[in-house]
DNA sequence: AAAGAATCTGGACAGGTGTCAAGAATTCCT
DNA sequence: AGGAATTCTTGACACCTGTCCAGATTCTTT
């Protein structure tokens, strides 16, 4: 573990043992590598959801797997590795589930209220997974290796939010007053704290997110 | 570790080994007690906001220290009794030096800006401390353990918040429209952002920080 | 100065960690 | 069907973890 974190990560994946062969043959393989390695992360995201990034490991995760724990090191070089594609494929999660969010909306309240239920459904529903991120974003502060990938993680949501912030500034035709990276940390916050009071117990922390949310949109742009 | 966390932590001292004779004896050695404790959670938050919490041992805390690794189950139970106080201990801190923020200002203007000002300098100096402090919130939504103290101190940051946006709604004769929650939950997720942006090397996180503060008042306002 | 209490040390313990490699089991291709 | 490439299992390794404790050390009191 000590010297893991020095491990070159270049490259993404860390050699799919063989193939090398015809193409049809050798994209195969690698299409089923890739494929386990995906289902393998997708086990990894659900224990690391439960358990949290300091509590999670690699015997752990095997276990909610129909494998045993040898084979992670067969389809990822170490446990960094593993936790980083992990946080990617909740990327891919994520920003599907706020793109179905995203659902056409003609008027401006009709997209305000949408948003705000939306953030507050997710909020319940992938509550596990939106702790997670909030860990593996705090880890980054300590660790280097997860950096990147958060950084660019949180770009992506923060362009989630803009494309919002816009539609809501094009639809009720005023102007906006920030910048993406203000509208999202707003957002945000509004949604970390939520997301704490909701695992904690709070009923109505939901609600009181939908509504944040809501007062939010306009303060961000004027007439 | 496992049924640590079952530990009976109601009362806050794990009993003073062994004074029960004269008060004036008594009291002394329970400050001697209580004073060294306070050191040992000074130089662990020292450890904690350099490794974080998933990789801070009690070996690694006592290193930090005049004394062996042995001297930490003296004075607390368990490792979660010693992060609690820790805890509790950054609170202090950080009360105390956003009071330090709240000196008096004489104009809406004046309060605006030497919070701003405060805010990224603290996100600066502190930016270790305060990684620590996300960290432990995070920790909170998997570990009940941490649950009461985070959310303690996440009030108590709350009222500091809210003392600064009703001073400069008052200064400013205008009227609040968020609710305390609100406004801490946005300047908290600005904080957040600039800190990591500022931990990752961006030259331009503490001053976006300012900038970005200093129109986040008003938005909380109106006439 | 002696005795007793408080404090501290250093090692041992049981268990968990990431990593690796030898070999069994399976799949794939000809 | 047979041989090769793959996927997977199992057990081992070196190390680290929190916890505990017997005994050395220091301080306090009489």
């Amino acid at each position: 573990m000590t010297n893991a974190l020095n491990v070159d990560r270049t490259a993404d994946v860390p050699v799919p043992p063989g193939p090398a062969k015809a193409d049809r043959v050798s994209r195969r393989q690698v299409d089923k590598f890739a494929q386990r390695r995906d289902q393998l992360a997708a086990a990894a995201l659900q224990t690391l959801a439960e358990l949290g990034y300091a509590r999670t490991s690699l015997r752990e995760i095997a276990q909610n797997t129909d494998f045993s724990h040898g084979v992670l090191h067969y389809y990822f070089a170490d446990k960094v590795d593993l936790i980083i594609h992990c946080v990617k494929h909740y990327k891919a999660i994520c920003v599907q589930r706020y793109d179905e969010i995203l659902a056409a909306s003609d008027t401006a309240d009709a997209l305000a209220e949408g948003f705000a239920a939306g953030l507050a459904r997710t909020a319940g529903e992938d509550a596990t997974l939106h702790r997670l991120w909030y860990d593996m974003r705090s880890q980054s502060m300590f660790e280097p290796a997860f950096r990147a990938d958060v950084l660019e993680i949180d770009d992506s949501l923060q362009r989630m939010i803009w494309r919002v912030v816009t539609g809501y500034a094009e639809l009720s035709g005023r102007a906006l007053t920030v910048a993406p990276a203000t509208a999202y940390a707003m957002f945000d916050g509004l949604f970390q704290h939520a997301l704490l009071r909701h695992l904690s117990g709070a009923p109505d922390a939901l609600d009181t997110l939908r509504a944040e949310s809501l007062t939010l949109l306009p303060r961000l742009t004027r007439d």
